[in-house]
DNA sequence: ACTTATCAGTTCTATATTAGAACTCACTAC
DNA sequence: GTAGTGAGTTCTAATATAGAACTGATAAGT
């Protein structure tokens, strides 16, 4: 299989990998979330090389996770910000570091925790269905697939 | 920067992606959420190469995400299975298939949801603070890094 | 005994992607 | 005029992936 056929596969997975499943792209998402929003400055942040970091904003714009503003004329020069779709990949962002925490300790003595904003201690993510607020897990949800053929 | 330095940053982002974050691997995964242990099977209902198959089992393997198991002597073969540590990429997974599902509609006639084992009913995933109950959002939530330096 | 099948890989070559550095273009500030 | 800013593009070398064939241990069929 090529990677370009995954955006049209049935499975909701794949769709989401053929957008934010290559090697940098949650990276510079991540980036926007922290508010950053030119690229000179991802470049710099990521140390990802510019070609690439130019591809993956291209890819994200036309995918409508970023939208690209022209925020100065002469020279007109671009930022990138979330849309609602981009904003929309939070939960896979919270998902990913409350995993890292757990799973992929970081070797230095450093780290970086999710808090509320309003109260400053550390939040527990968890996964529950908006409608019965049973929690979501393994044993509790499956996966269905229907074929309206 | 170099993909082999994303597992010592700082940044549990980073960390998890040095883990996950390529084109194949979190398409392994979902085939182990599945019940898909088998090389032969994963790689034909994937079709990925047998190499590059063969490199994400032992990456992941590494990792502490899948245990690689002999399920039958003369021939030895063996089988993949989620650890604990795997299994804690559910809610990732989930993630992925509730935005993909909003966000990259599929082309055709075909869907994947998630539904509710006991009811059959389609289950709505939020993450909420599993001490207060409160939803997680960009709103209430903020990283905080701490550098016990 | 010989052929085919199974199954987890490995090996090979062609193509695609990425890293790293230098360069472009349209300006602004000194 | 010279240097700086900032969003890219262009170039080459290194790396990763696609696709197909092959390996090695063994079982099953004829």
């Amino acid at each position: 299989m090529k990677w370009n056929d995954l955006g049209t596969d049935p499975c909701p997975v794949a769709r989401a990998l053929s957008v934010i499943g290559d090697r940098w792209t949650m990276l510079v998402v991540r980036e926007c979330f922290f508010g950053i929003r030119r690229f000179d400055q991802m470049q710099e942040r990521l140390g990802i090389t510019r070609h690439v970091l130019a591809d993956r904003l291209r890819t994200l714009e036309a995918a409508g996770v970023l939208r690209r503003d022209a925020y100065q004329e002469r020279p007109t020069r671009y930022e990138y910000r979330l849309t609602d779709r981009g904003k929309a990949l939070y939960p896979v962002l919270v998902s990913l570091i409350t995993w890292a925490n757990d799973a992929v300790p970081p070797p230095e003595q450093s780290s970086v925790t999710l808090v509320s904003r309003s109260t400053g201690t550390p939040v527990e993510p968890v996964l529950i269905d908006a409608a019965t607020g049973d929690p979501i897990t393994t044993r509790t949800v499956t996966a269905r697939f229907n074929d309206i053929s």
